[in-house]
DNA sequence: CCAGTGATTCTCT
DNA sequence: GAGAATCACTGGC
């Protein structure tokens, strides 16, 4: 199975599955730790409502690349999938850093690991991820992904900053992972 | 808790 | 085209 394959299951899927992969930018990245499932028919999703010029990527191929802007000020990574419901993708919202730990340092002006990837936004500016790499695919350099064994635990919730589909439990984390966004509720 | 930040999109003209 | 609202966040109180 590719891995084109393997990330153009369902959204859902896909994020549950996430966890525990290997994702790489130019060498520097470490374990996925987080995620969040979006797909077209979710009121919080940038695909609700159909393709948009921000939003394209989404509604392209699977393995691919859909970065965007949020609040003027931070970069957000995702990985589109699901090729039979354009608009699906995942949110990569944390990862355990394990590879390039002084680039990423100098790269968010902290050596405390705990605070290099644990957000959004905060692993984009670790790996130096921005509209650049928009559409990229992800089995392509700068790119590494590498799916990995099943996870020890995944714990589930809602998921964080949305206004809409606050009750759709389509955020997946690593359980007892310190490299978390934020903890899970019980 | 809350301010900063500016692109994006929507709703009118 | 202009004006306004929204925003899948972060860092500093």
């Amino acid at each position: 199975m590719s891995l084109n394959d393997w990330l153009a299951r369902d959204a859902v899927t896909v994020a549950r599955d996430l966890i525990g992969a290997r994702l790489l930018v130019d060498g520097v990245g470490g374990t996925i730790v987080e995620t969040e499932a979006y797909d077209p028919a979710d009121p919080a999703s940038h695909s609700f409502g159909g393709p948009r010029p921000r939003n394209a990527a989404m509604f392209g191929p699977a393995g691919r690349a859909y970065v965007y802007r949020i609040y003027g000020a931070h970069w957000c990574f995702n990985i589109v999938c699901d090729r039979t419901r354009p608009g699906s993708a995942v949110l990569i919202r944390a990862l355990e850093p394990t590879d390039g730990l002084g680039m990423m340092a100098q790269r968010r002006s902290t050596h405390d690991p705990r605070q290099l990837c644990s957000g959004p936004g905060k692993l984009c500016q670790a790996l130096a991820i921005d509209k650049a790499l928009d559409h990229a695919p992800l089995d392509a350099p700068p790119f590494v992904l590498e799916p990995g064994p099943p996870p020890a635990g995944v714990v589930i919730g809602a998921r964080i900053g949305i206004t809409k589909g606050t009750d759709t439990p389509w955020r997946f984390g690593l359980k007892g992972s310190p490299y978390l966004s934020r903890p899970f509720r019980q």
